[in-house]
RNA sequence: GCGCCCGUAGCUCAGCAGGAUAGAGCACCAGAUUCCUAAUCUGGGGGCCAUGGGUUCGAAUCCCGUCGGGCGCACCA
């Protein structure tokens, strides 16, 4: 990274060393808690360009009052080249008015930092594994799956902007009985394959998307398995559908534009001894013990018995129940082997974060209890956070849809993004925060125009990229030379601009990506209403052949606007195209 | 019954880890097209931020209760 130094950053700088020259000044006290000392534009913008709540907030702990540790603040901010006005405002806030000159110097920012403007190294480099997607290998992809897929990969990708270094993870759950039925479900299209009549007995996969699979192992094999007992052909069964699936499920993640770095076997992790290890370190440590599970409360189950199962502490860190790690046929619990893989993943990064659908929320706190169990007792706590992301809804005109062409019950990610598109499926799932609820409808989607925010800022940028063709077509280029004869409307285009690398860093450390897409949304109505100042007065418009220079100006500016949109649209995996 | 999430304009949703007069789109009303793409823009009406308390300089935002909606609640993953 260069050391080109965005504005944003550049005025908390600021705003932290005027607080420290007080303290030299024994204005204030050191060590004063500044972790909620904001620099942000005001919402309103008559109130100036920055405004920081430095005074209100240290008033208290200072044991001074806002107006006198404002005014002296005010005193050190006035002083800065690049700050034209400084007042206190309301309870103690100082507006900050920031020199034209100091907006247009971010914006050759921009174009110096190119690709890179709005990344940070807030994230210090720190290993951050994102598990995401992990959908059990027995089917292709449906929408149950799309949005935590697309919430995760955008939050990657956001976190690697602000700084760290990401493993993108996928836990593939090739170990359970799930996956056992899956076998079974292929022997019986094999079986078909091979001239039989077959029933698909309730609790097997019924989908036409193992008939391929079946088809396949009879071209390979013959009949040679017909005759076999389960317990030899069942294994062979398992791998070769489990990577059928996974091959299926790869193409679907394709689709969206997600790559995984490392898909990490459940099978393998029980063949490495991992749970064991996890379980014998866990009683040593009296976190695991032989207990009996309570009946499930206010739910009725028929053949409920009491059974005797190693369980885990998990009451001790805030779950409701312990949990056991086995089954009593001496198996791995999913909940067993799960608390070892975490273990693995904490090996090689300095924080987890597992993005879930909300129909696991139930056992987020005994996930939670095992993180913390393990990686306290071993001296290495880890930050940990479960990301949920809740329900969609699918919906067609309003009445829910159902019914995939494909897979017989479920509607999948391939019909989908065959059907409305990668770039349209991505950006809805991120205009939404994930722990609300929501709709996603296909005949609303697919309109090209309302209602559709995904086109609306792709037309801002294909309109800045439209305009520059046709300006290199009359032999105008952008041009940083002449930017002092852009006006109000153009700074402003660039104040607006100029908070992505915030955005970034803010929605980066809430991990929220869809606060890029909100930011994006608002950026193209900008940059949508300055255009259409064009159409009252021509003046106003971009291309001026009789006014090279200004055009240039205007051609510099709309290039970096394009730019930035670029860079959020790259965030959330959206394709920033040339036309529309 | 218990746990987690949500409740903001008629509808769909933002609200930037507590900030100044709560915003946008759709819908509705009134306008803009000899234009670099009108897939766009300008203006207007519309809110007890579910509700009752609490915390403080300051609450849509944090805490507690209530109401309403969603998800989950044995060895399934």
């Amino acid at each position: 990274m260069s050391d080109t130094t965005t504005i944003h950053a550049a005025f908390a700088d600021h705003v932290r060393d005027a607080l420290e020259a007080l303290v030299v000044d024994c204005v204030l006290p050191a060590g004063l808690p500044l972790a909620n000392v904001t620099v942000e534009p005001p919402r309103d913008p008559s109130h100036g360009d920055l405004a920081t709540n430095a005074a209100m907030v240290l008033a208290k702990p200072a044991g001074s009052n806002p107006r006198v540790l404002a005014e002296a603040l005010v005193g050190k901010l006035t002083a800065l080249a690049d700050v034209t006005g400084a007042e206190i405002a309301g309870p103690g806030f100082i507006n900050l008015r920031v020199a034209d000159s100091a907006w247009l110097a971010e914006l050759r920012a921009i174009a110096a930092l190119g690709g890179d403007y709005g990344r940070s190294n807030a994230g210090a480099g720190r290993v951050v594994n994102v598990e995401y997607v992990s959908a059990n290998p027995t089917g292709p992809m449906h929408m149950g799956h799309c949005r935590g897929a697309v919430v995760g990969d955008a939050l990657a990708a956001l976190l690697e902007w602000a700084g760290s270094k990401v493993v993108r993870e996928y836990y593939v759950n090739d170990a359970g009985g799930q996956v056992d039925t899956l076998a079974r479900s292929v022997y019986l299209r094999y079986r078909e394959a091979l001239g039989e009549t077959i029933e698909i007995p309730e609790g097997f996969y019924p989908g036409d998307y193992l008939k391929p699979i079946g088809a396949l192992i009879a071209e390979d094999e013959g009949d040679r398995y017909l005759s076999e007992p389960e317990a030899e052909w069942l294994p062979i069964f398992r791998a070769r559908a489990v990577a059928a699936m996974m091959d299926t499920i790869r193409g679907d993640l394709a689709m969206l534009g997600i790559h995984h770095d490392l898909f990490s076997s459940e099978a393998a992790l029980q063949a490495a001894g991992k749970p064991e290890a996890a379980e014998t370190w866990l009683r040593a440590h009296d976190l695991v013990y032989d207990g009996v599970l309570e009946a499930p409360k206010g739910k009725v189950v028929e053949d409920w018995e009491p059974v005797a199962l190693p369980l885990f502490r998990s009451t001790k860190f805030g779950d409701d129940q312990d949990r056991p790690i086995r089954k009593s046929d001496g198996k791995w619990t999913y909940f067993g082997a799960d608390l070892a893989y975490h273990m693995q993943k904490a090996e090689s990064a300095d924080e987890l974060i597992d993005i879930w659908g909300a129909d696991h929320a139930g056992t987020v706190k005994r996930i939670k209890a095992a993180v913390a169990a393990l990686s306290e007792g071993e001296g290495k706590p880890i930050p940990f956070d479960v990301k949920l992301v809740q329900m969609v809804q699918l919906l067609r005109d309003g009445e829910p849809a159902k019914m995939s062409k494909r897979s017989g019950n479920f509607v999948t990610i391939a019909d989908m993004v065959e059907e409305v598109g990668k770039d349209v499926v991505r950006f809805t799932m991120l205009t939404r925060k994930p722990e609300a609820q929501m709709d996603f409808d296909f005949a609303k989607v697919v309109e090209a125009s309302k209602d559709n925010p995904v086109f609306y800022v792709q037309y801002a940028h294909a309109r800045i990229r439209s305009t520059l063709r046709k300006a290199a077509a009359e032999g105008l280029a952008p041009s940083d030379a002449d930017l002092a004869l852009l006006g109000e409307a153009e700074i402003g285009l660039i104040k607006q601009a100029a908070q992505f690398p915030r955005v970034v860093e803010s929605a980066a450390a809430a991990r929220e990506p869809h606060r890029i897409a909100f930011f994006l949304y608002d950026l193209a109505a900008a940059f949508h209403a300055y255009w259409n100042l064009g159409n009252d007065d021509p003046s106003k418009r971009f291309i001026l052949t009789d006014q090279p220079a200004l055009t240039g100006a205007r051609l510099f500016l709309g290039t970096q606007i394009g730019q930035v949109i670029r860079n959020g649209l790259g965030i959330l995996g959206v394709e920033a195209v040339e036309e529309l």
